[in-house]
DNA sequence: TTCTATAATATTGCTTGCAATTATATTGTT
DNA sequence: AACAATATAATTGCAAGCAATATTATAGAA
């Protein structure tokens, strides 16, 4: 009988651009298909991109660290990590220490490629061409955002 | 011999904290991953989600129509929608004018899910807990970048 | 009309991404 | 020492996500 009832700002909600995540939804994916180009000819992937990152950074680390750095689910990075041995990037070797953990290393050529890698931040941004303030705004708006949501996404490991 | 040689400013570009992209990835699965128990209930996924926001908007649209909104791949959201069409949420019929387009209308159960669906945006406004003004102006901001994305990206019709 | 170019969607093959489960190792308790 | 609890990583199963390719339909040119 009754018509849709709604008090109009319940109704507004649900309107794609009243959403927050799809922004941020859309620009990853956009991103991620900008980025393509500039990794294939290193042979990375986006978040094997970002996975050098780290690597780049602080090596060996295990595959927790990774983890928490990333925050990705074991099961996304367990087989990236794998496909990156296989393709001689990394080294996946059981810590002696404690043999549950892995220790992900860099082999020669992983090292190496940061080399190669240095252009690829510079030509990305060229193609975006955006104000670098407003980016940098953009940047510490989301990273925050990241931090309420780490603390909101009940942790797996409970 | 020579050790790594930058100038130092290339060298912090390659700094995970100095990237924008990887708040922007890590916000985005974040956020899915807040999502899926709001969703679940519901029989969908995120990107689903998204789908029916658009079509709770207008419908029936053709796939195109889809594409261009959520700037997905086709390849995305052919079996997007199948899916969603075996869940009987969607129909998907030939256009009659133009045998080429898929219009994607919503079924009774489709449009009826739109009621469970108006509790979701604010069950997870509050499971994040950020300040309204700060996620609004973030919204602006990464508005403007897809945006900008939307010229960089090549579109692949061409 | 016929033949080619373009448009719209679907399919294939691959890499994420995650929840749930499993496997193995360490720690803690008794 | 024995055994449960915990920690770490891998595996399984499913849904995206996209580039490249294929398929079918319309539009355009000859």
């Amino acid at each position: 009988m009754s018509e849709v009832r709604n008090d109009g700002k319940t109704e507004d909600l649900l309107r794609l651009d009243q959403q927050l995540c799809f922004p941020i939804y859309a620009a990853t994916n956009l991103i991620q298909r900008l980025y393509r180009p500039l990794l294939e000819p290193l042979g990375l992937t986006y978040s094997q991109y970002l996975a050098m990152l780290v690597l780049w950074e602080q090596e060996p680390v295990t595959v927790g660290q990774l983890q928490s750095c990333l925050h990705l689910d074991v099961g996304t990075l367990s087989p990236l990590l794998k496909r990156m041995e296989r393709q001689g990037l990394v080294t996946r070797t059981r810590d002696a220490n404690d043999e549950r953990r892995v220790m992900i290393g860099l082999t020669a050529s992983g090292k190496a490629l940061r080399e190669a890698a240095q252009q690829v931040p510079l030509a990305l941004a060229e193609r975006v061409g955006a104000d670098p303030a407003e980016l940098d705004q953009l940047r510490g708006l989301t990273r925050s955002l990241v931090g309420r949501l780490i603390q909101a996404v009940p942790s797996r490991t409970a």
